[in-house]
DNA sequence: CACCCAAAGCTAATGCTGTTAGTTTCTAGC
DNA sequence: GCTAGAAACTAACAGCATTAGCTTTGGGTG
């Protein structure tokens, strides 16, 4: 019998893929090794338990969330930049559910926490965004957390189907990102 | 020994508190059980099973929301209906934590389910403060989800410690009501 | 080329879940 | 006071994460 060769980017990557397809709750060790073709107390050998699995793939999808982002407003600035920011996460959301739904579910941590490190990284391009409006610099933080706040509850409420009428919900969606560009653009 | 004199909504209750006090991921029906001085299997009495007493206590907990966002906005209009609303839910899930996260994690339901409806009445209060502002009839839709998404996401945020520095959030939610308000007065 | 040891995988076992079945005990209404 | 029926109990099971200890594999070194 041949070995199956994991390390532990191999698991959380597997621990990852296998969330979006059966959903962050469902995902459990002995789901993960049947997976990657190993009895469940191997997987020990390469992750400490369950936690540090959950939070390596939360901070997997910070990283790979915020590399999405930038790469979608590479080019843009404006309204146009927000508005690809803002598609850009929601795809990421709805795309990988279960990674995403890994990123929303965990307790404070310390300032030089891997996680916490990936989760200011991420927020790198939108707070790119944000430089193209005029939002004088001591209000930057509360800029990034406002416009942080508006898209993750709209991916967050979208992705667990928390809206009634799944037709418009595009529209709407292009009406959040106007309201938010209205009311950046109109300060003072 | 006298009986412990449960029904289901006192059993409910004392989940949602339960929940708010050790966080609703750590609430188990061994916990509840004695809380309410009751061997584990006594609980099946009164709901059916585990999901059943999250979803009854996220219906709960949506109601009382709605009810406290209710009563803030009495008398209120504009601006201040707004702020009254978001001070309003930011401090339910501020105080509720429990309470708060059961209304997050929940699967698609059917129109007619008790968890819907109740989303849907704890809703009113926000529509009643759109009301004030100069939404086309036909953009309504679009403009309460805008506003919840930005709420809950804030408050979703708040509420599992996802903000780096704690000193000044209260004047980030300020930010992002008038960010709001900004954007919802300057249409067209 | 053979050895060897550290890492990778395994089996076995434990304790904690939620849940069901079957039994006893309390209590409200006649 | 008797009696249904509800409310609580004990016993048991399956699935989960986790630990301990054993076996095997394979890459680096002599």
């Amino acid at each position: 019998m041949p070995r199956a060769g994991l390390d532990r980017s191999s698991v959380i990557a597997a621990g990852a893929d296998l969330a979006d397809e059966i959903g962050f709750v469902a995902l459990s060790m002995g789901a993960l090794a049947q997976r990657v073709g190993v009895r469940t107390p191997s997987l020990y050998k390469h992750v400490e338990n369950q936690a540090d699995l959950n939070r390596a793939i939360a901070t997997l999808a910070l990283t790979e969330a915020g590399a999405a982002m930038g790469a979608a407003i590479q080019g843009l600035a404006g309204r146009d930049a927000l508005a690809a920011a803002a598609h850009a996460l929601r795809s990421f959301a709805l795309e990988h559910p279960g990674r995403y739904a890994a990123t929303v579910s965990f307790e404070p941590l310390s300032p030089d926490d891997p996680l916490a490190l990936a989760a200011a990284e991420g927020l790198r391009p939108l707070r790119a965004v944000l430089q193209g409006y005029d939002v004088a610099p001591e209000q930057s933080t509360h800029a990034l957390r406002a416009v942080r706040s508006m898209f993750h509850g709209f991916a967050s409420i979208q992705s667990t189907g928390g809206f009634r009428w799944a037709d418009d919900i595009d529209d709407s969606f292009e009406w959040l990102i106007d309201l938010v560009d209205r009311g950046l653009r109109s300060q003072n």
